[in-house]
DNA sequence: AATAGTATTGCGAACCATTCGCATTCGTAT
DNA sequence: ATACGAATGCGAATGGTTCGCAATACTATT
């Protein structure tokens, strides 16, 4: 469960676009969102706001650490963004129905901790998706 | 090292513009080429090839499986190509100096089939980048 | 060696997600 | 209520990548 969030404790003065898109993540905190589906949302259940707010609140959120933005799909562009959960997790991601399911794994958490000592970086962030067929779609 | 790849062997008749990728992917294979590098390659060393034909190139080459292609950089799109190696290996990236190293960690590839495999996933790809600071960068 | 038929290329225009510029509007603190 | 800076709406611009189509190159056949 993620904890409700106060836009002004963030950093970030209330608006009407920016809690709009708050709450269409909310409502849809269980998906992966692009701006479109943001923008999608909001227009059917709320009020219109032009993509290029979308964007822009998203990027603020993402700046403010509300939000997490992924592109999962290598060939695809396309950028999706999720309420960022207080702890890190990566994702398993069908390639044939898009759901994404998340898991956060010690062994392997600790372990590129370890590889990147050994190449004499200092680890800043990591992406790991895994890319398979889910039960649902065989 | 990367054995000597035949384009015929691979299903694909020899052109000029493919012989002059390949060339240009083999003078480059330590580094990760974006298009624009290829392009800018064989305008510099040999002979300019239009945009639309290094990335139509680039794609078959992909298809026939003899290049990858990643998106580094969770922010910028842009992707880039590397001559496939007989054997996978994950990235580790410099945010500074966008240096690539590779790796490959037997523990952690072990770790993603079981994980996978909990999660009732069919595995069949995955990509693990890590992002730090290089030695070099500090 | 010439020909026909198919695959590939060159060119530019199109695409699409995302970002920007700028005038207008909103929020906040006086 | 007022004024100032921050945020928004609008549309245009961007940038990497893809597409359409006519021109060209390959390949196999005569």
């Amino acid at each position: 469960m993620i904890a409700k969030i106060n836009l002004k404790e963030q950093g970030l003065t209330e608006t009407t676009p920016r809690l709009a898109v708050l709450k269409a993540m909310e409502a849809n905190a269980a998906q992966h969102m692009s701006a479109d589906d943001v923008y999608r949302y909001l227009l059917e259940r709320d009020r219109p706001l032009p993509m290029s707010t979308v964007y822009r609140v998203l990027a603020q959120f993402e700046q403010a650490g509300i939000v997490e933005r992924h592109s999962f799909d290598a060939e695809r562009t396309k950028q999706v963004y999720e309420l960022k959960d207080s702890e890190h997790h990566d994702h398993m991601i069908c390639i044939k129905c898009r759901s994404v399911h998340e898991f956060l794994d010690p062994q392997i958490e600790s372990r590129q901790i370890e590889i990147a000592e050994n190449l004499g970086f200092s680890l800043t962030d990591h992406s790991l998706n895994l890319y398979g067929i889910c039960a649902g779609c065989v």
